[in-house]
DNA sequence: CGGTATCCTCAAAGATACTG
DNA sequence: CAGTATCTTTGAGGATACCG
């Protein structure tokens, strides 16, 4: 969606986040890797709906951001594995405060999520 | 963006949260709001870089989701008010997070402002 | 003051196919 | 397995002008 720099585009810090954040994927993909899904393949099916070009895409957006890193490993067949950088992890309290008003609102997981992810934890903002 | 329906959508939360705060515009909107630009020429002051037309599309479609709420005065010259509603209110949470993360990378309330879009360089930001 | 009504552009999103 | 390369579509975002 565009988000093009404007000399003016500083003045809030929510635009600062929704540059990094920008499009229709980015805290999805987040959150699915901050679960474990660290795999292209992982990914091209724990986030519905998103298809091969566009995961690349994101993913390579992610990563100029400095918010992912990939990893490759010469293998046969080759594998190649995303993590989130210390700075991607403080983006995480945005992402997990989306998932819990998105829950919150389509009354899912009402069992919550198996703490399995250690690091969402911190998102508390205020309740 | 599009963020159309698929049968599938609701499988996280973050994707229902996404598809509310959909482009460009409404968190910093919502944010001034919050922060008491609740009339239409004062947003267009404060969000920067927004015109007419795309802010009165964008209030529109938070009024429809049920995130704000609109109130026209029949005065000369006639006024309107927007207010955050109760659901709207449970989204500040997400905005907030948003405006904390943008503010860090960018050193704003620091002093430290334009390096332009660097602020994605600086991957170690804490310890 | 607080909007609409048009028209246009360009990049995001998607489909399809191919590759190291 | 993990991508690229093209091409097409779509609609968000923007410019300009007009209105109750």
């Amino acid at each position: 969606m565009a988000l093009k720099e404007k000399t003016n585009s500083e003045t809030c810090g929510v635009t600062a986040c929704m540059k990094v954040l920008d499009g229709k994927w980015k805290p999805i993909i987040l959150f699915n890797i901050s679960k474990g899904a660290n795999r292209f393949t992982k990914l091209l099916v724990a986030v519905e709906g998103i298809n091969r070009q566009m995961l690349s895409k994101q993913l390579k957006q992610l990563e100029k951001s400095g918010i992912l890193e990939r990893t490759t490993f010469a293998e046969i067949p080759p594998r190649v594995e995303y993590a989130i950088t210390p700075l991607g992890k403080t983006l995480l309290p945005v992402v997990l405060a989306m998932k819990r008003w998105g829950d919150k609102q389509t009354g899912a997981n009402k069992v919550k999520t198996p703490p399995k992810d250690k690091f969402l934890q911190q998102a508390q903002l205020f309740d």
